[in-house]
DNA sequence: AATGGTTTAAGGTCATACCAAAATACCAGG
DNA sequence: CCTGGTATTTTGGTATGACCTTAAACCATT
């Protein structure tokens, strides 16, 4: 008997069928973001399934960072907007976990940023400069009083990245800050000195590209970059920083 | 009654209590790839929950792709071995439904992997370099018998980007590439002339990383992709591939 | 020893009930 | 009429308890 006349029952979930035709609604945009799906309990009926297995499905949909949930009236599962920062949750979650050095993201990181260095150089707007200048004299301020952290130096290299002007790239910079912070949480507080350094090196930055000088941006933020990366790559070759 | 004190406003979901702390013992290493967690029944009693909610808890780690889940005895959780194709898998799906064009991506690409050719013509070894002749070889072979996929010069590239000797890098071209096949299957078959275009720039790249030229290999990698990058412009620009 | 049924551990699903939160409806007091 | 508090309704969150399906291990028959 050929066995090719049974075509294997897959999908013993029912939850993961679910999930698949409402995947397939959002391919097809007949669900677009915003929308507001059914109740469970209508979905309950709709699919012909229990209340639990719907829910299955939504926690699914929810860990995917396709749907949103809300509770209360007029609440439900809303189709979300996709933006960077889910994809750079789900990337933190497995880089944190995944076999990878802090070094490697960091190398990783510094070809990209300094990979996109023409490209700011060439498309960076009026506005974008402004934006960054607004930035640093922040920043300088946030210095004086103490306050400078890891996290505006973050904002800074988005903001940075926005200037390509190309979504996709945004995205991943900021996948990259996001675990970055996370795994690296020792530079949270960063030295006078250092965050002056810093500091320096982003307006230096900014004046390049406002000078349209790709030199200049392409070794501001390299040497940038490359300051960063030493750091990271002392502070685990010695086995970890003191805060334990 | 004390009653946590200081409960912060922590998501109010018990399941994601739940989630959180395996998270946790996962990011410890108290639990490693490969090992089972106990049974959904015994969490019950563990968390002081029900079994919807572990259920729920479960659903949500496996869809973050951090355990897998096998049915009947000496079935469970088990914690999965972290690799990039489960990136690859959430970062397409987010793709597919993200604003991102299609020139985006390319872009981000072509960033990327151009500008980790220093990296390669620096660290290429000799096996690197073996393989990756075998390829070209394998390719040919294919394209004589007009079985040359996009599927082949993707693993060209990631092979390439395994030569960084850097995980990060890989998973991320690794990364681009699923997504790009998923989402870009209008040029799934390739042209003739095409191919053996494309086939002969993966030859001559190789090459010039074994001369070390680094200048030439940047080229080399420059006119591939870019070639690659205007074709998918021009099908986008056009309102859709021919083939529908 | 090989085959085939039986047990058993585990996830998958269902049904019902109740709780908690959020939006709305409603009503009393100014 | 407006304001503000209360009740109601909608909807997700959780708890129980039961039953089914699967898959491995165990056992009995041949």
């Amino acid at each position: 008997m050929p066995e090719e006349l049974f075509k294997t029952v897959s999908s013993s979930r029912v939850s993961q069928v679910i999930v698949d035709q409402i995947r397939l609604l959002l391919k097809e945009e007949r669900l677009k973001p915003g929308d507001r799906l059914p109740s469970e309990r209508e979905l309950c009926v709709h699919f012909g399934v229990s209340r639990v297995t719907v829910r299955e499905a939504l926690r699914i949909l929810e860990a995917s960072g396709l749907v949103e949930i809300r509770v209360g009236a007029r609440g439900g599962a809303f189709v979300t907007t996709p933006d960077a920062r889910q994809v750079g949750e789900g990337l933190a979650t497995l880089l944190s976990l995944s076999p990878l050095t802090a070094a490697e993201v960091t190398e990783a990181r510094l070809v990209v940023e300094l990979g996109i260095v023409p490209l700011i150089v060439e498309r960076a707007t009026q506005e974008d400069l402004d934006d960054l200048r607004a930035m640093c004299d922040e920043h300088a301020e946030a210095l004086e009083r103490g306050e400078y952290t890891m996290e505006l130096s973050a904002d800074f290299h988005t903001r940075v990245a926005a200037c390509t002007h190309n979504a996709a790239i945004k995205m991943l910079v900021e996948s990259f800050h996001g675990p970055l912070l996370m795994s690296l949480r020792q530079a949270q507080t960063v030295e006078p000195q250092m965050g002056l350094l810093g500091s320096k090196e982003h307006r230096d930055f900014v004046e390049a590209v406002a000078a349209r000088d790709l030199d200049a941006a392409t070794a501001t933020m390299n040497a940038h970059l490359q300051r960063t990366a030493s750091r990271v790559k002392d502070e685990h070759a010695e086995g970890g920083p003191a805060t334990g």
